[in-house]
DNA sequence: TCCATAAACTTCACATATGAAGTAAATGGA
DNA sequence: TCCATTTACTTCATATGTGAAGTTTATGGA
């Protein structure tokens, strides 16, 4: 332990958590009601959107997740038809995911509920606030590793 | 959308979701590794450290889980036996849940891996932005609402 | 007293994550 | 060229969460 402890003091882990995950249940609710998808295979159909056609090693990066996190979603995707994929040809072990019509008509759909979610962060703290909070969670992640 | 849109520019839900899973990741790691329980566990300790004995419905409220979710922890709990729990001779439909010898004994195990964590944020951040965080992180939490 | 309603908990189906172990294809030297 | 290693993905066991539906027990009037 150090010698002031704040973080401890503050119970930041704590908070953090119940943050994330009070924010997360919100917009679980608000995406799920417009376009029948959760929040975390909204962040898939994000990634993939900007990234297509892209291989599911990239996709686990960009979210931080494992391999076969991404293994699992991609067939959830699928099979709710919002994903395509084919065989990458220069590497026969890798895939090429893309989104279908559905896909990116289910990316539109949750742009409006997303924001609405938005705007409670926007409503909850001032933008001098919001550019400090933005600053400090990149540095936490970077401080907690990108090494998985 | 509003005017302004600095939650959105800023990405805010996204860095939240990804700072909250980074860390729980290495503190479930730095825990399971000192007592071999996870840090959601730990946390349900806590909670019935804090409240003993306590309702079940109590730990979801402070937890912010919805009951199935504690029915699930607690059947864990005490299959490791680190739990136990008797009917509410006032309530027959509650439980009353207090620790057990191991469950204190975990909790006291956990300190020094959860001072870890901690210390990683407090290397990552100034005391004011600890502070700034904490007080930032409870009004989102309270801007989710507490209803569910 | 009786009954509608609420509260505490359980069960079920499902989504989401980890990590270990396995398969198959690329890759980079000796 | 050949083989050890790495890489991309899959599969499995398990933990953790949601929400809907059901059971049992309180509770508060008419």
């Amino acid at each position: 332990m150090s010698a002031h402890n704040t973080a401890q003091k503050h119970r930041l882990y704590h908070r953090l958590q119940i943050a994330a995950h009070r924010a997360q249940k919100a917009a679980d609710r608000a995406v799920l009601d417009a376009a029948d998808i959760t929040t975390a295979q909204a962040a898939v159909l994000a990634v993939v959107a900007a990234n297509e056609p892209v291989a599911q090693r990239t996709v686990a990066d960009q979210l931080g997740l494992n391999e076969s996190a991404v293994t699992a979603m991609v067939a959830r995707l699928m099979k709710l038809a919002l994903l395509e994929r084919e065989r990458d040809e220069m590497d026969a072990r890798a895939w090429r995911l893309s989104l279908s019509r559905e896909g990116r008509h289910a990316l539109r759909r949750i742009e409006k509920p997303f924001g609405g979610i938005n705007e409670i962060m926007e409503a909850a703290l001032s933008p001098e606030e919001i550019v400090q909070l933005a600053g400090i969670l990149s540095r936490l992640a970077a401080a907690f590793g990108d090494e998985g």
